[in-house]
DNA sequence: CGCTTAGTTGACTCTTCTCAAAAGCAGTGG
DNA sequence: CCACTGCTTTTGAGAAGAGTCAACTAAGCG
């Protein structure tokens, strides 16, 4: 199996094959959940941390008016909530965005490794404050650029993540989602989404083909939506050898 | 000395005499910065982290249009950047909003923190994944509530921290800030923070007295503003001293 | 094929922005 | 003590980006 878990940490640093053999042992066991459905809801503390394995799924959280506002996505690799490893409770909930298929760990294995305090806690780590400086992104996005540049900028995000997922061919990627949720994601009505992708389109820097979002012209684009790949932080590999990684 | 990052911690569980003792200790020495100097900048990576002691300071990005969004603010108790023991360089800068003092921690302590996997390094783990909520709340404020409402949250959440670290003295607190910083966090130009501090004057929730805020009615500021404190995971201290919950 | 969900488009409204200028306040130096 | 200067706060007026309502089209699905 290979593990999209293993591939995103080891951007950050090179994991032992004993560090890769604690990542394939930690799961539980698979578990799917249908689009819509929810993978942990607000207010839980379960005994076991989600990874996702296989499709998209977001943190949303709900808001009294009935909106949802979706915080964060997650693609496959991702760890969905190491936070209740820490936290009480949760203080969002996480949605299937797509079919997903999910590994269930143990928060025992989680903790183990936190608590061993080698390469494989810090590169935990690592995914922790990459997560963080995602937020500070869409922070500024939503804050201050238009929804056009918004939108730009979230594309080259996802693209960039997906590849290093090995999610991405090329210039193009799965992304699993209406355009209303983007628009709950980039703070805009679902109405105003459709323009403003309907503007990228016609500045031909992206087409979409069903759920397919093809970049046209990652240059222009990146370019367009002022996107400055560093807080991604997905520096190559620690130089080592067979250090590929997809592009 | 009182230290305030201590007392932050402790809302997360009981800490040992000697993990305070850690926590004073690391301390190589305390710096002071005027309003307006960068503490850390964009694309740094020193030897050290800054605690801070005294003063408000931001954490902020810069947009090519020359305007400046601030991501997160920085009270006494806050570590500004233990980002840099684990990330290749700072993917933002971190300014002070007013006259700041600093405490200057050797990056060695910080990662001996990290690698003891103990009570200290679970605290600031836990403090980590809080400032990441904050910013997923931030995230709902900016994308999802309007001017009014956002502004409100903002206040209702700078109070409780400035309580948690015993800055506030009941319901109002020193919140040294121009409306102009205030705009540039909560995304809205200065024009019109400036009508929507006299909107939340005029229903009375707020009062403001030079660089001071004062809390009228903090329960129905917290209603307007549909805020719910689960967030900064202000519980009280873990129950007992030995119960350990992790692993 | 009809049903339901997602995407598209138009017309109108409203929140927020921009430009502009006045007024308040604090620090400085004569 | 006062005039001067620079920054912050306040207010007005018009413009623009984004929201809402509503209808229509396209696409997936049993």
């Amino acid at each position: 199996m290979d593990n999209p878990l293993i591939r995103k940490l080891e951007q950050f640093r090179r994991l032992s094959n004993a560090d890769k053999r604690v990542l394939h042992g930690m799961a539980d066991h698979v578990r799917d959940y249908a689009r819509g459905q929810d993978i942990i809801s607000l207010g839980e503390r379960p005994d076991h941390v989600h990874l996702l394995l296989d499709g998209w799924a977001g943190r949303y959280k709900l808001l009294p008016e009935g909106n949802r506002h979706i915080v964060a996505y997650l693609i496959p690799g991702d760890l969905c909530d190491v936070h209740i490893a820490l936290l009480d409770r949760m203080d969002h909930s996480i949605g299937a965005l797509s079919d997903c298929r999910v590994a269930i760990i143990p928060l025992n294995a989680i903790n183990d490794i936190l608590n061993e305090s080698g390469n494989l806690s810090r590169a935990l780590l690592w995914s922790m404050l990459v997560d963080e400086a995602i937020l500070r992104e869409w922070l500024v996005s939503i804050g201050a650029r238009s929804a056009e540049k918004r939108t730009a900028h979230f594309i080259c995000e996802m693209l960039l993540r997906c590849r290093a997922v090995g999610l991405a061919e090329g210039d193009s990627f799965r992304m699993p989602l209406t355009q209303q949720e983007v628009a709950d994601t980039l703070g805009l009505s679902a109405v105003h989404m459709n323009r403003t992708l309907k503007q990228l389109r016609r500045r031909e820097l992206v087409r979409i083909d069903g759920k397919s979002m093809i970049v046209e012209d990652l240059e222009c684009l990146m370019a367009f939506a002022d996107f400055d790949p560093l807080y991604l932080h997905q520096s190559q590999p620690a130089p080592a050898p067979g250090a590929a990684r997809a592009g």
